[in-house]
DNA sequence: ACCTGTGTTACGCGG
DNA sequence: CCGCGTAGCACAGGT
């Protein structure tokens, strides 16, 4: 990793334009070729380019180096008017890499086996289930009058998932396995903001909370894990596909 | 500016969780407080924590330097077993700050100014027209028939804006203002992606690609902007809305 | 302080 | 390689 400190100016053309004027910035070039300039606020760079660039170095009419970092689709031109340090190191990356707990995909993975924890007598069609308009995260159906229920499932639900959902119904009414089945919408989150609930239930859109389940089978789950202690894997096994498709 | 090359581990608690294991990275600690984890890979960081948060240094019963960084609902942790750099830089910030140019704001301003870019006898209700299930960038109304169209305004129109557009125009409809007209929906981008071209499609809403007209209108724009070459203020005044300091 | 939406979002996963 | 959806998204702007 490099890492420069520079009076400097920038111009990225790209996905959109920016005009970056003149300032003593920190320039960190990562061995991947990821570029990024930072002034001292905040977590996000000025300007950045992703890995895949070519870097090249030039001195302009009055003297300054000019670095350039262009793909096919973008360009960062970055201008240097003085260089107050420049540094190299070598980073050692771990092989384990930064590792996530709590994520979406860990939820959609709980609900799939628990598909109860929804809050009624459901059982799991599908996972990722193709609604034509793209994948709904579960497809379940409610055993007590056999309609399916499509079901988003966020960590945090927002607005727009009102409307994914929304277009997920959709696509599913259209599909003519469908015809003639009654088809909800339905958002598990760990939390769903007020105005997306009630904006949901104006859609008919039930709202599910699993935030409390979802802590107890946490705790559950590392409890077992302390208690087995590896002796045998818990063959934590998912209840397989049914329905018309398999 | 305070870069610091360590030999480290971190523990993130709040939103998430994460673990990150040991290894050699770079620790930028900004001067509004702000700090990330750096690896010698892509632009993001590992592990990262905003501005505002509460710094604290301590040893633990290894002897590795223990640095906390917490705020009300977040807590970063992180452990060196030993420091690589350490240095300090004063970085200076113009006032200026980044520009940009081409952003969905000032898309949608020239739209308002401009309605009939948008392929019709379009004229201007409102901008920002509250539809009960939140703003819709334009409301305008088609001269030809009386209709009206809710535009949604994107500098890249993905799947997700149907849905976004569909719960605009469901908010309208139930309107008693707009009982018995007919209301549409609209994606008004410079760039829409086919699938979402095509869902649009199915929907009944229309979409209008506006990068052509856009280019022109910019091309124009900096041609006025030479010839006028600033002898009055050219009235365009924009509020001036700066960036970090204020 | 919370909610809402944008972003050169970045990034990973699937086709 | 592109499309699509998540993210500890970050950040700005409004209420």
């Amino acid at each position: 990793m490099r890492i420069v400190i520079a009076d400097c100016s920038a111009v990225y053309t790209g996905r959109g334009d920016t005009k970056l004027g003149q300032g003593v910035r920190a320039i960190i070039i990562k061995e991947d070729g990821a570029v990024s300039i930072h002034n001292d606020v905040g977590n996000k760079p000025l300007n950045y380019m992703g890995k895949g660039n070519l870097f090249t170095e030039e001195i302009d009419d009055d003297g300054n180096i000019v670095w350039k970092f262009d793909t096919t689709k973008e360009n960062l031109t970055l201008t240097m008017y003085g260089l107050i340090s420049d540094s190299q190191h070598e980073l050692i990356l771990d092989d384990e890499g930064l590792v996530r707990d709590g994520t979406e995909s860990q939820l959609q993975e709980w609900l799939a086996a628990n598909p109860t924890a929804l809050g009624g007598d459901y059982t799991l069609i599908k996972r990722e289930y193709p609604t034509g308009d793209g994948p709904v995260d579960l497809l379940v159906q409610d055993e007590r009058d056999g309609s399916y229920v499509a079901v988003e499932v966020k960590r945090v639900s927002m607005l727009g998932t009102v409307g994914q959902i929304m277009r997920y119904v959709a696509g599913l009414q259209e599909t003519p396995e469908f015809e003639g089945h009654v088809v909800r919408g339905m958002i598990a989150a760990l939390d769903i903001r007020p105005k997306t609930s009630l904006l949901a239930e104006k859609r008919g859109i039930e709202c599910v909370t699993v935030s409390e389940a979802w802590r107890i089978h946490k705790a559950n789950r590392s409890l077992l894990e302390e208690q087995t202690a590896t002796p045998t894997p818990p063959a934590e096994e998912e209840p397989k596909p049914r329905g018309f498709l398999a």
